[in-house]
RNA sequence: GGUCGGGUGGCCGAGAGGCGAGGCAAGGGACUGCAAAUCCCUCUACACGGGUUCAAAUCCCGUCCCGACCUCCA
């Protein structure tokens, strides 16, 4: 059974051959850091989180690449806002992403780079462009990438060069034309820079990732992704960027869709953004990423308070049948992919078709522990851990580790056994209101009993 | 103006010519001292108007509505 994906590109999901059997390489674009993650971001990591999690799985050598954008407009800008080097803000918001990617579980990269140590590389491909003729550099500092003449400019986002809107700062001068982008800013008074052979200055956005690209995974490899909003300009313009010096580049693209509020995008202009750290505060983050997963990476995902409560709920039920699945069969699960999960998962990742499987062994697993069922039990559990690890969702793996320590919860577990005993002593002498005081009073604790055929059970709600 | 998504039951969310994904909620039942948990059953749908077809949520035409990008964006 082959992968399939879409590719952005064609507009087609058709079957992934990679370049090299055996390994595939994948360019992210990652986080420009200018400000603290919200929900949309880390969806996106999300999902690219699970692709690569499923190529593992499917017996791939995955070299993922996601890197940092650490210089560009918005993070001066949001510097001089804060009264702080650039440099202390975008590492400041670096370490607020990793931060929110570990929370989530979200796999670290092979390679994380970063923008500004990649200067060098940088100016080696302007070089490159201006010795063939693709860019020019007008003598002001700037360097630029000229549009028209490429042959293939917009074939991503299929647009016709002429069809686009001016931009709004066309006031350009030093352009040939108003479309043609800045590979390299010539730096202003105060603004950080870096000698190149053309002036002092910065590089524009768009061209750390074809040179990141290009230092990581050579000059062509499997997949290229990011968010939808990225197709144009900043892929168009990688596109434009690395094909210009003969760069085959990315052979697929995916572009995941956003988290939507009341049906629209949430960005930083429109000021309806949900900071991971602030829904981290009402749900764990393995909820939160299973809320976030959830959908398909190419559908809108439209954020409530409700939809996202009751993701976590669905989630404490696989949970809590993964730990009496465990105490019944007397050992953890194995994770084993049934081929529902393998079939929904090569048809371009569709995670709630798969979502369905799990839905499905979960059903029919609380069956099993009512039929005393062992082997049912145990192959349910397993199959359940299996897909939950590929969505990265297993409670299981010690990056979910709880953070209270075990000897808390077995001093726990005996001050709860004991009142556990004072109750069943009063259900056996039917005092019922005895005994429904003390359920009552540990559930107010936040401790919820579940009386079943093996007895008694507590959880912390 | 150009390019591109979308509108599915009370809600979330798949599917993309035929057998109503799945979940949540709701109602009924089983189990229980009562609960909780769990299981079983039931209900509600494809924006609108035409067309193609033996058959349309799915394809075609038109209409309405929502959203995104057009050099800030995951």
């Amino acid at each position: 059974m082959s992968l399939n994906l879409y590719d952005t590109a064609t507009r087609e999901v058709s079957e992934f051959k990679p370049l090299v059997a055996g390994q595939v390489s994948i360019y992210v674009c990652g986080a420009t850091v200018q400000a603290a993650p919200h929900i949309g971001h880390v969806r996106s990591a999300v999902n690219f989180d699970i692709l690569r999690r499923w190529l593992v799985k499917s017996g791939y050598d995955v070299t993922f690449i996601r890197n940092v954008t650490d210089i560009d407009d918005k993070i001066l800008q949001k510097a001089m806002v804060e009264k702080m080097s650039w440099w202390a803000l975008a590492l400041k918001y670096e370490r607020a992403f990793t931060d929110a990617y570990t929370a989530l579980n979200v796999l670290p990269p092979t390679y994380e780079p970063r923008a500004t140590g990649h200067i060098t590389q940088m100016i080696e491909l302007m070089d490159q462009l201006i010795e063939n003729g693709a860019a020019y550099a007008p003598g002001n500092g700037d360097v630029y990438l000229e549009v028209r003449k490429l042959k293939r400019y917009l074939s991503l986002s299929r647009q016709n060069l002429d069809d686009l809107q001016p931009a709004s700062d066309s006031d350009e001068t030093y352009k040939k034309d108003v479309r043609d982008f800045a590979l390299w800013k010539a730096a202003k008074p105060d603004e950080p820079s870096w000698p190149t052979p053309w002036g002092p200055g910065r590089p524009g956005w768009h061209l750390e990732c074809s040179a990141m690209a290009h230092a990581y995974l050579g000059e062509t490899f499997d997949i290229h992704g990011g968010g939808l909003d990225l197709v144009f300009p900043h892929h168009e313009n990688e596109i434009a960027q690395s094909e210009a010096v003969g760069y085959r580049f990315a052979q697929r693209w995916l572009h995941n869709a956003w988290v939507t509020q009341s049906g629209e995008k949430m960005s930083k202009s429109l000021g309806n953004t949900l900071q991971v750290q602030e829904i981290l505060k009402s749900v764990r983050g393995i909820e939160l990423r299973w809320y976030l997963g959830s959908a398909h990476y190419r559908s809108m995902l439209e954020y409530s308070p409700e939809a996202l409560q009751e993701a976590a709920v669905n989630f404490k039920r696989i949970e809590n049948f993964l730990s009496r699945a465990t105490e019944l069969v007397g050992a953890k699960p194995t994770p084993r992919i049934n081929t529902e999960f393998t079939k929904a998962m090569n048809e371009d990742l569709a995670v709630p078709a798969a979502l369905a499987t799990i839905s499905e062994n979960l059903r029919l697993g609380n069956q099993a522990i009512t039929d005393n069922d062992i082997a049912g039990i145990s192959k349910n559990a397993d199959e359940i851990r299996g897909a939950l690890e590929i969505l990265g969702c297993d409670p299981l793996d010690p990056a979910f580790a709880s953070s209270s320590g075990s000897d808390l919860t077995e001093a726990l577990d005996g001050v709860i056994a004991l009142a556990l005993a004072e109750r069943a002593s009063a259900r056996e002498r039917k005092d019922f209101a005895a005994s429904d005081t003390i359920r009552d009073g540990l559930s107010a604790l936040g401790i919820t009993i579940e009386d079943t055929a093996q007895g008694p059970r507590w959880s912390i709600n």
